[in-house]
DNA sequence: ATTTTTGTGTTAGAAAACATAACATTGATT
DNA sequence: AATCAATGTTATGTTTTCTAACACAAAAAT
């Protein structure tokens, strides 16, 4: 079952999950900000069958992080370079990718619904989809 | 540095983040079920200023579970029921609630910031499911 | 000291997503 | 047969997001 971990690990933060709008909140930036660091592929939200942006988690914290290298002085061309480098194609081990739909979000249900609760025992109030965060 | 962790995790599975498209997909309900369920006040989604729907992970939680009661048979009346007796305000207890926007921010980078480095993001345009793990 | 480039603002027009509200349908209860 | 509960469907209006274009100030290059 270690698979199992290690894709719901990338899915949570690869889940494009957010509207521009939410990643401007986030991230302090405007859209027009957003989709210039995009342009210049910093950024890769994926898309909805509508051609509006989703922004996964992983996302968010690019963008926090151009924000920071863009008040320290830094440009376009540097961040990218930064980004290159970080870039260790070696490491990328192939991941199981042949799910169906419905396996994949039974999958997810299911750890949505068996959260250990850290304190209450009989009042499971909520699931806690929180661990995408993490 | 306790409370910060829980407050954050508090904060993380409150804050509305999802419009309502995303969370059909999550938990494969219609905009009307959802809509239905709110009216029936087992889901309180935030709003945008423009009306907007947006959940959180909280909203989406409660929702599965829902779903789940749903398909145990149980009808609004038994659910609602449910929800009344889980809460014990007994056990509400009041949470540091006064973090400006910018401190939450911070709080959210910083945990987004230490993270593992994730994978890379190609762009797709794919429907349903399989957009969310490429 | 000009000229060019960069990063961002602003605007316009179109399309997508979402809203409410009303009516329809279906299966269970009375 | 009539009612009710949960959901589907449709109509219509508003909000959000899109792309593309032009504007502009500050930095960089000439």
């Amino acid at each position: 079952m270690k698979w199992v971990k290690l894709m719901t690990n990338r899915v949570r933060r690869t889940m494009p999950l957010l509207p521009i709008s939410i990643v401007m909140q986030l991230t302090e930036l405007t859209a027009r900000q957003i989709r210039y660091y995009e342009e210049h592929g910093l950024v890769s939200p994926a898309r909805t069958e509508g051609n509006k942006r989703m922004f996964s988690l992983n996302d968010v914290d690019t963008l926090l992080e151009i924000k920071d290298y863009l008040d320290q002085g830094l440009n376009m061309a540097g961040i990218k370079k930064i980004y290159d480098l970080r870039e260790t194609p070696a490491n990328e081990k192939a991941e199981p990718k042949n799910l169906s739909d419905a396996e994949l979000r039974r999958l997810l249900h299911e750890e949505l619904k068996h959260q250990a609760r850290p304190f209450e025992k009989g009042g499971f109030r909520q699931s806690d989809l929180s661990r995408f965060f993490n």
